[in-house]
RNA sequence: GUGUUCGUAGCUCAGCUGGAUAGAGCAACGGCCUUCUAAGCCGUGGGUCGGGGGUUCGAAUCCCUUCGAGCACGCCA
């Protein structure tokens, strides 16, 4: 279905071509000032220049060619040259049919669907998940529905972290604690244990308490530091322990991750791509793109346009160790081999963007990637605390996010119990999934790339631009539907003109779902869909306020109003499900 | 130091490929429930768009400059 501004465009063409003008002038914009008409043309002042005259004379030959248009209730030239529109009622109602019919409301997949890998993960494996892990969950989560909305093959990828030092740090600490256990003895040759030397919750402490250790103690860093390159050596006692931490870490990583309903189709680890790093690095070498420099193994990044130094992309350390860029570039190619995506979208913290640079800087000069696969950065920033400072638990440390899960729910299930009278169960099931939603719509309302403030009663309010908001008009739709349908509504569901205001401004928005999803696809911006369903929910609880549905006679026009709302509510259904969260039956 | 992102109402944020009177929400104040969920709706007050200069018929938006903040800059991830 063609969006509404295009078919309000190519009119306009038409009369600025009639008129004798360039019909690039023509381009149609939602108004600016919704109490002078619908729709604006701003064309006549920028073609002035061109043709020296008047704008609004020129706004005034188009008018004349436009004459007689049917699209159109109001159409006027206004100084200094502005040419304002309103669209016809029945025209409109027409148009709204359509998309009811039309299998997503109106929306055109894309004719070349692309294949698109989407990194959101970043999860490592020697913690647990923690407030640093939701940003990338939550808009990789909604960027890759979106795009699989869009008729695109999106694939998830957690892209875990168990490669670095990070595991290395934890087999010295294990070595300092548990000497006697088999992994560390180098004469070892039988079978490992099957059960971990650890549970869950010990492994989580023995990541920090390592941490620490190395950053005090620089002989503790170097023992990691060759625990590491020993575990990618293959070291067989180090390959065990590793696989132990995999083992107890993955499931409560997924089980994390389920809660938020963030899902992956490929769970990747970094140790994946491993074997790829050997013939990646000859073939490196062979095309003299990486050479020798104080040791390490690095490929010059540098560009002539660069305004700021780029420093050279690091693929060995001295020790002959992989490090992060390594993993990273390896990765690319282990895609490129498996899936040739279209593009790839990492969705990481925006610190990290010179690190990517680097590294798809390096995949072109090593000719790892061909020219037409897309690599995307999409940095996000901090979610800060209400001091403005990086979010933090009372005590200063950081916070798991299961923690966090638990804490608005356990708010909103206390706003739900202050407000009504509620079934207990009940009443829990609904905190978490409104919770879910107060959380995930806090972090993409605001622009992915902008630090923001987490604040938990701001998020949890029902007022204002809201998760809960957006659900709350949901489910009044909901209860009105049901209603109607409980008492056998007979009417013919189909839009009629509208008869009031707010209920013409709700049609009016309902047409923007389309060129709405395609902007916040292109621009990778979940936010925009935030902002367009708050506009809508306005509307609707507007309409809402000012018309009784239920106590209508008139069946036609009753059933033209369900009609109205049972598109209403499938796209703000279908808006939310590409957030990543739900609506309750009742709240 | 170099680079980069940002600075919009008391607070939290939109708007930024130039267009008319800069928008929301929260907070404050005032209205609206015998009627489909008042967790809602309507209204009032609140702004030198950090400062200065420039381009333009027109600038929050583009350019320059300046002040302030965050972040990044070779073997961590």
């Amino acid at each position: 279905m063609k969006k509404i501004l295009d078919l309000i465009t190519e009119e306009m063409r038409q009369a600025f071509t009639k008129a004798g003008y360039d019909p690039k002038y023509a381009a149609v914009t939602l108004s600016n000032r919704p109490d002078l008409c619908e729709y604006q043309c701003n064309g006549a002042l920028a073609a002035a220049r061109e043709y020296k005259k008047a704008p609004v004379m020129i706004a005034k030959d188009c008018l004349e060619a436009l004459s007689g248009n049917r699209l159109f209730s109001m159409a006027e030239a206004v100084p200094p040259g502005f040419i304002n529109l309103k669209i016809e009622d029945g025209y409109l109602a027409g148009y709204l049919n359509e998309m009811a019919a039309s299998e997503k409301f109106g929306l055109e997949e894309t004719k070349e669907p692309e294949t698109v890998i989407v990194d959101y993960g970043g999860a490592n494996v020697a913690k647990p998940l923690h407030v640093g892990h939701l940003r990338p969950a939550i808009i990789g989560e909604s960027i890759k529905r979106i795009g699989k909305y869009m008729g695109h093959h999106m694939m998830g990828d957690v892209h875990l972290g168990d490669w670095g030092l990070q595991i290395g740090l934890i087999i010295t600490e294990m070595k300092r604690r548990r000497p006697e256990l088999p992994y560390f003895d180098e004469n070892y040759t039988g079978e490992y244990p099957t059960e971990p030397p650890f549970t869950l919750s010990q492994l989580s402490e023995i990541y920090p308490a390592a941490s620490a250790s190395s950053k005090e103690d620089p002989a503790y860093r170097e023992e990691a530091l060759l625990a590491t390159r020993q575990l990618q050596q293959g070291r067989r006692g180090y390959r065990s322990l590793w696989q132990h931490i995999l083992n107890v870490s993955i499931p409560d990583i997924k089980r994390i991750y389920d809660s938020l309903n963030v899902s992956f189709e490929l769970w990747k680890k970094e140790s994946d791509v491993d074997s790829y790093i050997p013939g990646m690095v000859e073939d490196m070498k062979a095309k003299g793109v990486a050479y020798l420099d104080e040791g390490a193994l690095i490929v010059d990044v540098k560009e002539e346009t660069d305004t700021k130094e780029v420093p050279p992309c690091i693929i060995l350390k001295s020790d002959g160790s992989a490090l992060y860029a390594t993993t990273d570039i390896a990765t690319i190619l282990e895609r490129e081999a498996l899936y040739s995506p279209d593009k790839i979208i990492y969705v990481v913290d925006k610190r990290q963007e010179m690190h990517f640079v680097q590294v798809f800087r390096c995949c072109r000069k090593a000719g790892i990637v061909d020219e037409h696969t897309k690599l995307q950065f999409v940095g996000f920033g901090t979610m800060n605390g209400k001091d403005g400072k990086p979010f933090k638990t009372r005590d200063g440390g950081v916070m798991k996010l299961e923690d966090l899960l638990d804490e608005i729910s356990r708010e909103m299930y206390r706003k739900i119990m202050e407000n009504h009278e509620a079934d207990e169960a009940e009443a829990r099931k609904t905190a978490a999934i409104v919770g879910l939603s107060a959380l995930k719509y806090g972090d993409l309302s605001n622009q992915a790339s902008k630090d923001y403030i987490f604040d938990i009663d701001r998020f949890t309010s029902f007022e204002g631009n809201t998760g809960p908001y957006i659900l709350y008009t949901i489910v009044r739709i909901k209860s009105i539907l049901n209603k109607y349908d409980r008492e056998g509504g007979k009417g013919k569901e189909t839009l009629l003109a509208p008869k009031s205001g707010s209920e013409k401004a709700l049609m009016l928005v309902l047409t923007q779902f389309a060129p709405v999803l395609e902007s916040a696809y292109e621009e990778n911006a979940p936010h925009k869909i935030c902002s367009f369903i708050y506009e809508l929910a306005n509307n609707f609880n507007r309409f809402y306020h000012e018309t009784k549905i239920m106590g209508e006679e008139d069946q036609e026009k009753q059933a033209s109003w369900i009609a109205l709302l049972r598109l209403t509510k499938g796209i703000l259904e279908t808006c939310i499900s590409l957030l990543g969260f739900e609506a309750p039956e009742k709240m």
